[in-house]
DNA sequence: ATTATCTATAGATCTATAGATAATGC
DNA sequence: ATTATCTATAGATCTATAGATAATGC
């Protein structure tokens, strides 16, 4: 019963301390302080920082692949768009840690370079796959290299969010990124996608782009 | 005269290393070693990593400002866009080790910070402006917000693209990116505009969209 | 005299393990 | 008996400096 706890503590403290100041500025020797437990003990449980790293990967990969799931048996709606933007955002969030030294994490590790890489590349195929669907449900007007492009385009947009954020627009001082801002991403994302929608569609997603709508900070 | 020969050594021989193996991965030993040289003496003429990555940063900054400059008494031209496509992803590339590791760069050196956060609002509102010159040259058809999102979209992805194709695109056993895949990026930004070319635009676009199309790799 | 370089090293981490001890489950 | 935990530590780096020596420019 309590068999797992340590091992699941081990996990959560390290996603949170990971998140919060860079998987690069946390050893395992910070872990375990901050669970107040040994380093052997952590030892104990992990081989080393590098399979926390990869059991945190899994969780972000099942997250990730649930969300992007197709409906079966019916045509998406604008509905189901705005639930995705969300969705994937959120995990993008709670993962950040993960894109922030992602070009580290796969140099150190062939297997998660092999499962972010596969992970990756079917995102980019449901990605194409949910674009063509709002085609197909006449939201969208687009030739398949336009949306080839686009999912390129929008993955890459959704996974630099937060580290342009970061380095862009955050200020000195204040070490917080607002939720706006974070929602602002869906906003920069749907500017990618507004030139394809038809006449019909383009109506029903004014209210979503003002939603999502925020100035971005600085002296832009 | 040969005053500052080694100190300039220094810097050649980490921008080799940092965009080859990643700054994580070099040490100032590293860099003594590879010139043949003692740490000592590296120390002498820095005070530490991260000034050489200032100095190299700075390198950076003023090329890309360059690149950036509006033409003056005159409307843009299409082959301007080329040039300023052409001459960013050159230089993105030439210092690809900073947008690799740059949370962390920032986090070490508030100097580098500020530096870094005014160099990129300054690209952000050069961008707007060439945008805004294209639409005024009749190029484009597109509102100011639809300017403003377009720079954003355009900046993210072209400081991007080279750790997309990293980390997932890139075969486990090729470590090499080829030049195909990088001019891939260009293509990718020209997707970004096409939708607002106006008809005239369209077709004298469209040699250059095929100039720059390669397919990208992988199960795509 | 000043500038450039080297040798040697102290001090600070961090990783990962061995070996001892405590706690738990039959 | 097995599982979980701790203490202590060897070994590997890496940074950055002190102090000695070599090279250079007047």
């Amino acid at each position: 019963m309590a068999k797992l706890k340590t091992r699941d503590r081990i996990l959560h403290a390290s996603l949170e301390l990971f998140n919060e100041v860079g998987e690069r500025n946390v050893t395992t020797n910070h872990i375990a302080a901050d669970l107040g437990i040994s380093p052997g003990n952590l030892y104990y449980h992990f081989r080393n920082k590098q399979q926390i790293i990869y059991e945190l990967y899994l969780g972000y990969e099942a997250e990730i692949k649930q969300i992007l799931k197709l409906p079966e048996g019916r045509p998406l709606t604008l509905e189901d768009k705005r639930g995705y933007l969300e969705n994937i955002f959120e995990g993008i969030w709670r993962f950040r840690f993960f894109h922030r030294d992602l070009e580290h994490l796969l140099d150190c590790d062939p297997q998660l370079r092999a499962g972010y890489r596969a992970l990756a590349q079917h995102c980019l195929v449901q990605g194409r796959a949910i674009y063509q669907g709002l085609v197909e449900a006449g939201y969208l007007k687009a030739s398949p290299e336009e949306v080839e492009a686009l999912a390129y385009n929008s993955w890459i947009i959704m996974t630099s969010w937060v580290g342009f954020l970061r380095t862009v627009v955050q200020e000195e001082g204040d070490p917080t990124l607002t939720s706006d801002m974070i929602r602002r991403g869906i906003y920069q994302i749907m500017a990618l996608e507004r030139v394809f929608l038809t006449e019909f569609a383009r109506e029903q997603f004014r209210p979503m782009e003002e939603e999502f709508f925020a100035p971005i900070g600085g002296e832009l």
